[in-house]
DNA sequence: CCAGACGTTGTT
DNA sequence: GTCTGG
DNA sequence: CCAGACGTTGTT
DNA sequence: GTCTGG
Protein backbone atom coordinates (compact mmCIF):
# COMPACT_ATOMS: atom_id res chain seq x y z
CA UNK A 1 0.00 0.00 0.00
CA UNK A 2 1.08 3.67 0.43
CA UNK A 3 0.14 6.15 2.69
CA UNK A 4 3.40 8.30 2.72
CA UNK A 5 5.62 9.87 0.27
CA UNK A 6 8.00 12.20 -0.73
CA UNK A 7 7.86 14.62 -3.43
CA UNK A 8 10.44 17.93 -3.99
CA UNK A 9 10.63 18.89 -7.20
CA UNK A 10 9.74 22.20 -8.34
CA UNK A 11 6.29 21.97 -10.68
CA UNK A 12 8.14 23.39 -13.66
CA UNK A 13 10.89 20.93 -13.67
CA UNK A 14 7.80 18.53 -13.05
CA UNK A 15 6.14 19.74 -16.26
CA UNK A 16 8.68 19.61 -18.39
CA UNK A 17 9.79 16.08 -17.55
CA UNK A 18 6.07 14.56 -17.91
CA UNK A 19 5.67 16.81 -21.16
CA UNK A 20 2.38 18.54 -19.98
CA UNK A 21 0.78 21.46 -21.99
CA UNK A 22 -0.89 23.70 -18.98
CA UNK A 23 0.97 23.85 -15.62
CA UNK A 24 -0.86 25.01 -12.25
CA UNK A 25 0.26 28.56 -10.72
CA UNK A 26 0.62 27.03 -7.18
CA UNK A 27 4.26 25.74 -6.36
CA UNK A 28 4.10 23.42 -3.58
CA UNK A 29 6.75 23.26 -1.25
CA UNK A 30 9.25 20.67 -1.08
CA UNK A 31 8.17 17.41 0.93
CA UNK A 32 9.59 14.58 1.94
CA UNK A 33 6.16 13.39 4.51
CA UNK A 34 3.43 14.17 2.54
CA UNK A 35 0.36 12.13 3.94
CA UNK A 36 -3.33 11.80 3.15
CA UNK A 37 -5.10 15.02 3.02
CA UNK A 38 -1.84 16.87 2.26
CA UNK A 39 -2.08 18.90 -1.59
CA UNK A 40 -0.17 16.49 -4.33
CA UNK A 41 0.64 17.44 -7.89
CA UNK A 42 -0.83 14.97 -10.20
CA UNK A 43 -1.13 14.71 -13.92
CA UNK A 44 -4.10 14.81 -15.82
CA UNK A 45 -5.76 14.30 -19.48
CA UNK A 46 -8.72 16.27 -20.81
CA UNK A 47 -10.28 16.98 -24.07
CA UNK A 48 -9.97 19.69 -25.94
CA UNK A 49 -11.47 20.08 -29.17
CA UNK A 50 -10.50 16.62 -29.94
CA UNK A 51 -7.10 17.38 -29.12
CA UNK A 52 -5.61 15.77 -25.37
CA UNK A 53 -4.38 18.32 -23.41
CA UNK A 54 -2.22 17.26 -20.48
CA UNK A 55 -1.98 19.26 -17.36
CA UNK A 56 -0.35 19.29 -13.84
CA UNK A 57 -2.22 20.67 -11.45
CA UNK A 58 -2.67 20.26 -7.50
CA UNK A 59 -5.09 18.11 -5.94
CA UNK A 60 -5.84 16.96 -2.56
CA UNK A 61 -4.93 13.19 -1.23
CA UNK A 62 -7.63 11.51 -0.27
CA UNK A 63 -10.23 10.39 -2.92
CA UNK A 64 -13.56 12.07 -2.43
CA UNK A 65 -16.68 10.44 -4.14
CA UNK A 66 -18.92 12.68 -6.02
CA UNK A 67 -21.86 11.94 -3.52
CA UNK A 68 -20.06 11.76 -0.65
CA UNK A 69 -21.90 13.59 2.26
CA UNK A 70 -18.81 14.13 3.86
CA UNK A 71 -15.67 15.34 3.26
CA UNK A 72 -13.89 13.40 6.31
CA UNK A 73 -14.20 10.14 4.33
CA UNK A 74 -11.03 10.79 1.90
CA UNK A 75 -8.86 10.45 4.45
CA UNK A 76 -9.79 6.91 4.06
CA UNK A 77 -9.62 6.91 0.42
CA UNK A 78 -5.90 7.01 -0.07
CA UNK A 79 -5.94 4.10 -1.97
CA UNK A 80 -7.89 2.36 -4.77
CA UNK A 81 -7.48 -1.51 -5.47
CA UNK A 82 -6.32 -2.41 -8.78
CA UNK A 83 -8.57 -5.88 -8.56
CA UNK A 84 -11.36 -4.08 -7.67
CA UNK A 85 -10.94 -0.33 -8.92
CA UNK A 86 -13.32 -0.65 -12.01
CA UNK A 87 -16.49 -2.11 -10.23
CA UNK A 88 -16.41 -0.22 -6.65
CA UNK A 89 -18.90 2.38 -6.57
CA UNK A 90 -16.56 5.05 -4.88
CA UNK A 91 -14.01 4.89 -8.19
CA UNK A 92 -15.43 3.11 -11.22
CA UNK A 93 -16.60 6.56 -12.54
CA UNK A 94 -13.47 7.93 -12.07
CA UNK A 95 -11.80 4.77 -13.00
CA UNK A 96 -13.30 4.81 -16.58
CA UNK A 97 -12.77 8.84 -17.16
CA UNK A 98 -10.59 10.19 -14.58
CA UNK A 99 -7.18 8.26 -14.04
CA UNK A 100 -4.32 10.25 -13.19
CA UNK A 101 -0.31 10.56 -12.38
CA UNK A 102 0.30 10.91 -9.13
CA UNK A 103 3.99 12.06 -9.44
CA UNK A 104 6.41 11.32 -6.02
CA UNK A 105 9.96 11.25 -5.46
CA UNK A 106 9.75 7.69 -3.61
CA UNK A 107 7.31 6.76 -1.18
CA UNK A 108 7.81 4.68 2.50
CA UNK A 109 6.20 1.08 4.21
CA UNK A 110 6.80 0.40 7.08
CA UNK A 111 8.21 -2.80 9.15
CA UNK A 112 6.51 -3.80 12.68
CA UNK A 113 9.06 -2.68 15.37
CA UNK A 114 10.91 -5.48 16.80
CA UNK A 115 9.99 -6.90 19.67
CA UNK A 116 11.39 -5.19 22.61
CA UNK A 117 11.94 -5.38 26.59
CA UNK A 118 8.67 -5.48 28.22
CA UNK A 119 7.39 -1.86 28.60
CA UNK A 120 9.15 -0.37 26.20
CA UNK A 121 7.48 0.30 23.27
CA UNK A 122 9.78 0.19 20.06
CA UNK A 123 8.40 2.57 17.05
CA UNK A 124 7.61 1.02 13.56
CA UNK A 125 10.92 0.94 10.73
CA UNK A 126 10.08 2.79 7.43
CA UNK A 127 11.50 1.88 4.41
CA UNK A 128 12.50 4.76 1.69
CA UNK A 129 11.59 3.13 -1.80
CA UNK A 130 12.31 4.74 -5.15
CA UNK A 131 12.47 3.33 -8.88
CA UNK A 132 16.26 3.17 -9.68
CA UNK A 133 17.69 5.12 -12.04
CA UNK A 134 15.00 7.71 -11.96
CA UNK A 135 14.62 11.01 -9.66
CA UNK A 136 10.34 11.13 -10.45
CA UNK A 137 8.01 8.53 -10.34
CA UNK A 138 3.84 8.45 -11.99
CA UNK A 139 1.95 6.27 -9.87
CA UNK A 140 -1.07 5.40 -11.33
CA UNK A 141 -4.16 7.38 -10.32
CA UNK A 142 -7.59 8.24 -9.94
CA UNK A 143 -9.26 12.03 -9.43
CA UNK A 144 -13.22 13.15 -8.67
CA UNK A 145 -14.36 16.48 -7.97
CA UNK A 146 -16.59 17.40 -4.89
CA UNK A 147 -19.25 19.78 -3.44
CA UNK A 148 -20.52 20.05 0.16
CA UNK A 149 -23.85 18.94 -0.29
CA UNK A 150 -26.09 22.31 -0.98
CA UNK A 151 -23.19 24.16 -2.28
CA UNK A 152 -24.50 25.76 -5.85
CA UNK A 153 -23.34 24.01 -8.61
CA UNK A 154 -21.85 27.16 -10.11
CA UNK A 155 -19.06 27.13 -6.85
CA UNK A 156 -15.56 25.82 -6.89
CA UNK A 157 -15.25 22.17 -6.38
CA UNK A 158 -12.23 20.87 -4.34
CA UNK A 159 -10.25 18.32 -6.50
CA UNK A 160 -8.91 15.23 -5.16
CA UNK A 161 -7.34 12.01 -5.97
CA UNK A 162 -5.98 8.40 -4.59
CA UNK A 163 -3.44 6.36 -5.91
CA UNK A 164 -3.91 2.29 -7.33
CA UNK A 165 -2.50 -0.23 -5.30
CA UNK A 166 -1.46 -4.16 -6.38
CA UNK A 167 0.06 -6.89 -5.40
CA UNK A 168 3.62 -5.94 -4.27
CA UNK A 169 6.78 -7.74 -6.48
CA UNK A 170 10.33 -7.69 -6.00
CA UNK A 171 11.52 -6.48 -3.19
CA UNK A 172 9.29 -4.19 -2.34
CA UNK A 173 7.38 -7.34 -1.53
CA UNK A 174 10.12 -7.59 1.19
CA UNK A 175 8.82 -4.89 3.42
CA UNK A 176 5.17 -5.39 2.65
CA UNK A 177 2.20 -7.30 0.57
CA UNK A 178 0.52 -3.95 -1.67
CA UNK A 179 2.74 -1.31 -3.29
CA UNK A 180 1.64 1.60 -5.80
CA UNK A 181 1.13 0.64 -9.12
CA UNK A 182 4.46 2.49 -10.92
CA UNK A 183 3.84 3.87 -14.35
CA UNK A 184 6.90 3.20 -16.31
CA UNK A 185 7.60 6.61 -17.21
CA UNK A 186 7.05 6.47 -20.80
CA UNK A 187 4.15 3.33 -20.76
CA UNK A 188 1.32 5.71 -19.58
CA UNK A 189 -1.27 4.18 -22.22
CA UNK A 190 -0.45 0.79 -21.14
CA UNK A 191 -3.74 -1.37 -19.03
CA UNK A 192 -2.72 -2.08 -15.48
CA UNK A 193 -2.03 -5.07 -16.10
CA UNK A 194 0.52 -4.88 -19.18
CA UNK A 195 2.67 -2.30 -17.14
CA UNK A 196 6.40 -3.53 -16.83
CA UNK A 197 8.03 -4.17 -13.62
CA UNK A 198 9.80 -1.35 -12.38
CA UNK A 199 13.08 -2.06 -9.95
CA UNK A 200 13.05 -0.94 -7.00
CA UNK A 201 15.69 0.01 -4.10
CA UNK A 202 14.74 0.10 -0.64
CA UNK A 203 16.79 1.68 2.03
CA UNK A 204 15.60 2.14 5.90
CA UNK A 205 15.42 5.47 7.08
CA UNK A 206 15.06 7.69 10.15
CA UNK A 207 11.43 6.42 12.36
CA UNK A 208 10.91 10.31 12.53
CA UNK A 209 9.17 9.88 8.93
CA UNK A 210 6.48 8.10 11.27
CA UNK A 211 5.13 11.55 12.45
CA UNK A 212 3.65 13.80 9.96
CA UNK A 213 4.93 16.30 11.98
CA UNK A 214 8.56 15.76 10.74
CA UNK A 215 9.77 17.01 7.20
CA UNK A 216 12.73 17.65 5.43
CA UNK A 217 15.41 16.41 3.77
CA UNK A 218 17.07 14.95 6.86
CA UNK A 219 14.36 12.17 6.79
CA UNK A 220 16.21 10.98 3.79
CA UNK A 221 19.37 11.09 5.26
CA UNK A 222 22.18 10.39 2.79
CA UNK A 223 19.83 9.35 -0.16
CA UNK A 224 19.16 12.65 -0.55
CA UNK A 225 19.59 14.39 -2.78
CA UNK A 226 19.36 11.06 -5.21
CA UNK A 227 22.61 10.26 -6.76
CA UNK A 228 21.07 8.30 -10.17
CA UNK A 229 23.12 5.59 -11.97
CA UNK A 230 24.22 7.11 -15.33
CA UNK A 231 23.53 3.69 -17.03
CA UNK A 232 20.04 3.73 -15.49
CA UNK A 233 19.77 6.84 -17.27
CA UNK A 234 20.83 6.17 -20.32
CA UNK A 235 18.46 3.10 -20.26
CA UNK A 236 15.66 5.41 -19.66
CA UNK A 237 16.53 8.20 -22.38
CA UNK A 238 16.24 5.60 -24.94
CA UNK A 239 12.86 4.13 -24.07
CA UNK A 240 11.58 7.62 -24.53
CA UNK A 241 10.28 6.69 -28.10
CA UNK A 242 7.29 4.51 -26.72
CA UNK A 243 5.60 8.20 -25.40
CA UNK A 244 3.31 8.32 -28.51
CA UNK A 245 0.08 7.44 -27.57
CA UNK A 246 -1.32 9.48 -24.84
CA UNK A 247 -4.18 7.88 -22.58
CA UNK A 248 -3.04 7.34 -18.97
CA UNK A 249 -2.38 3.66 -18.60
C1' DC B 1 -40.77 1.08 -2.25
C1' DC B 2 -37.12 3.52 1.07
C1' DA B 3 -32.74 3.25 3.74
C1' DG B 4 -28.21 2.73 3.81
C1' DA B 5 -23.88 1.81 1.98
C1' DC B 6 -20.39 3.14 -0.94
C1' DG B 7 -13.14 2.11 1.13
C1' DT B 8 -8.27 0.40 2.42
C1' DT B 9 -5.00 -0.98 5.62
C1' DG B 10 -3.33 -3.97 9.26
C1' DT B 11 -4.15 -6.91 12.91
C1' DT B 12 -6.33 -10.60 15.42
C1' DG C 1 -25.02 8.74 -8.26
C1' DT C 2 -26.23 3.86 -7.97
C1' DC C 3 -26.68 -0.51 -6.07
C1' DT C 4 -28.08 -3.75 -2.31
C1' DG C 5 -30.84 -5.22 1.38
C1' DG C 6 -34.96 -5.35 3.79
C1' DC D 1 0.67 5.37 6.47
C1' DC D 2 1.28 6.59 11.87
C1' DA D 3 0.08 9.54 15.90
C1' DG D 4 -3.07 11.14 18.80
C1' DA D 5 -7.49 11.84 20.50
C1' DC D 6 -11.30 9.98 22.56
C1' DG D 7 -15.84 15.38 26.44
C1' DT D 8 -19.08 18.93 28.42
C1' DT D 9 -20.21 22.89 30.94
C1' DG D 10 -19.70 27.52 32.10
C1' DT D 11 -16.80 31.28 32.44
C1' DT D 12 -13.11 34.37 30.76
C1' DG E 1 -10.70 -0.18 20.48
C1' DT E 2 -11.59 3.00 16.87
C1' DC E 3 -11.76 7.13 14.51
C1' DT E 4 -9.74 11.56 12.89
C1' DG E 5 -6.10 14.47 11.41
C1' DG E 6 -2.01 15.30 9.04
Amino acid sequence: MCGRYALTADKDALALEFEVDATTDVQLPPRWNIAPTSDIYIVRERQEGGQRVRELVVARWGLIPAWAKEESIGARLANARAETVAEKPAFRGSFAKRRCLVLCDGWYEWLPAQPARAGVRQPKQPYLMTVTGRQHVAFAGLYEWWREPGTPADAPALLTANLITTDAVGVAAQVHDRMPVLLDHHAWSRAISDLPEQPVAIRPVTTDVNSVRNDGAYLWGEFFPPTLDPSAVAEAEISDQDSQDQTLF
